[in-house]
DNA sequence: TGCCCTAAAGTTATCGATAACTACAACCAG
DNA sequence: CTGGTTGTAGTTATCGATAACTTTAGGGCA
């Protein structure tokens, strides 16, 4: 088999090879190029014979088609950005995964990153992939500005919301049904025998207003109340989100009066510092105090006492973002936003089961 | 303030904001487009006065270089492969987590995919990221043929291979010191009087090679030698790997005779199966069997019995990982390839501690 | 035979930027 | 006053592909 760079007016830096181009086959068959870009698309005025021809020189010069060659004319880049809070989050991550898998295969690329929470950087973040020209855009938002989102309508790009939402937003939403969540937990605790229910609430997102909101409901359904300072808050801030949050949540929980006797938790790592701060009052679980989390996150089945958790089914999530995401870049005009609700399922384990 | 796109030759589709052009801020102030070009690269021989116009009005209109056109040209596309096994392993999440940290705000995007373990899928995404052109590639891999890496080589491409590496490919290399790790837990075990110590070792990786000859090795310096029905491997295929691997695999020593009393895990869901087979055994852990996994997953405080666990720094990994990678882009010749090991730490918990 | 149509290719312009060279003042030294 | 230098900005070709025409040969039909 001859090179297919013999005779290449621009020759090779160094020893490395250079990607074969539309033009080296082209010229080492004799067509245009236009002629093998047309085979690669399809196109239908081609002979049979000489797309044959092409297609296996394609094949034996492995040509690979330059991406930005392709972008700068069409327009579309066959990428895909992905903006998450926490990339080490189990939740994100198996949304993350899921979309990967659920992309896998079908040309696009899939750039990801993450704002760490940060509002600033999930505007930069954004900037960023709007800068890339990304066919389509899936943000687990960290409570952005809606600013940032607008500019991405405005560019006529794909936008689909993930887990998180804005009330003054109307946009593609693929996330938990959160009211769900609050009642599923509060019916199970209320089911359990619980009569004091408290609840440790996650941040001002979409996500804790629901579960708080589902949380009321479940409750009002059956003629209770919640106490005001059995809904807690844990702190907005860095480290006091996850399981030092819960801790010194629940520390003060299990000092009012009257105790509560069931607890849910905004999430599992909340859970997991209720839990101790639980056991160091000497109290036990569930008997004393039952604990629900939220997320099933892994490995909850090996716990000192294995957690109850709603599970949010994340790799469902991620799996109807890729499809969606898919959908939208294929289809000319922009579509009426859609909502798609995951219903979410909940995992009794030893932490609330009391009979 | 003027409208940049009036009079602009194409007409933007729908009302979708078009991305402004170097030509729509050249004909805005009378230039060339090549002098914005210039002002952008910071080029010496444009006059003080221009820069400063220029500058000024690509603010105003919020000029974002288009990508595809500059990689067309320079043959850079600004642009990072990173290819993990698992987006869900905590280890690799950490990594991901650390590289995106590690460039962010250098102008770099991180293209990242996962191979979800399978060698097949993994050409396949390597290919892809060729395809791409990326400027360089990390990859942590499952165990693909070295042929892949050699293509990203011929390429010219910068490889950086993360945690595992393979004997006969030359190329960089950010991990933890493997056999470190096997030295670390083992003489932590024999340290807290374990007599006959087992190891449930991983697949046929270079981590799981080394973990292992650091475990021969630290019970040759104390004149112990293991017992070839005490060294077990857990399944290779799926889901064979994790919890459920170690607890088979420990039912297996449990049977065992003489019974180990110490027991140094490849990472850490393989010791919460070990854990639990213990459990399910009626013994007592550490009195009767000490465990100590590897990774100190999160939440590791939180088991039922807390689990001692080798610390890899994931983190750092991914650090230095995207430290390096930005250090071989920006240099014009191949180097010779770096190794960089980072060193693992014990953190001592209450599966292994026995006085 | 002559006209038109169709199939199968090719020509040319274009996408947005950059590389490499050129143009043209103003200024300076000899 | 002239030739060369310096500072600034512009021209032109190019990267690899695709959009939108155009060309050409052959065939069918009146």
């Amino acid at each position: 088999m001859a090179n297919p760079r013999e005779g290449r007016e621009r020759q090779p830096k160094l020893l490395r090879d250079v990607p074969v181009r539309m033009k080296d086959i082209a010229r080492d068959l004799g067509l245009s190029t236009v002629t093998i870009s047309k085979v690669l698309r399809g196109h239908s005025d081609i002979g049979e014979e000489t797309r044959k021809r092409v297609l296996k020189r394609m094949q034996e010069l492995n040509y690979q088609p330059n991406f930005a060659a392709r972008a700068l004319i069409t327009g579309r880049t066959w990428t895909i950005g992905l903006v998450v809070p926490d990339l080490l989050h189990p939740f994100f991550a198996q949304v993350a995964k899921a979309i990967s898998a659920g992309v896998r295969g079908q040309g696009y690329s899939l750039i990801i990153t993450s704002s760490e929470e940060y509002p600033e950087l999930e505007r930069q973040e954004i900037e960023q992939l709007l800068a890339r020209r990304v066919d389509v855009m899936l943000i687990a938002s960290a409570q952005s500005t809606v600013e940032s989102f607008r500019r991405i309508e405005d560019r006529g790009i794909p936008l689909i919301l993930i887990d998180r939402r804005f009330v003054d937003l109307v946009a593609n939403f693929v996330g938990v049904d959160d009211e769900a969540v609050g009642v599923l937990a509060t019916d199970h605790l209320i089911d359990q025998g619980c009569q004091r229910i408290a609840h440790i609430r996650g941040p001002e997102t979409s996500t804790a207003l629901g579960r708080l909101e589902g949380f009321r409901r479940a409750l009002a359904a059956h003629r209770l109340t919640p106490l005001a300072k059995h809904i807690v808050s844990i702190g907005a801030s860095g480290d006091d989100r996850g399981a030092p949050g819960g801790y010194e949540a629940t520390k003060k929980l299990l000092k009012s009066s009257p105790r509560p006797d069931g607890i849910f938790c905004f999430n599992d790592p909340i859970a997991l510092g209720a839990m101790r701060a639980i056991f160091d009052a000497g109290l036990r679980i569930p008997e004393d105090v039952a604990v629900v989390g939220c997320g099933n996150l892994l490995y909850s089945d090996f716990l000192r006492v294995p957690l109850t958790s709603v599970d949010q089914d994340s790799s469902a999530i991620g799996k109807i973002a890729a499809e969606l995401a898919l959908s939208l870049v294929s289809q000319k005009k922009p579509s009426r936003p859609k909502t798609e609700l995951v219903t979410p399922t909940l995992v009794v384990r030893a932490s609330s089961l009391r009979h």
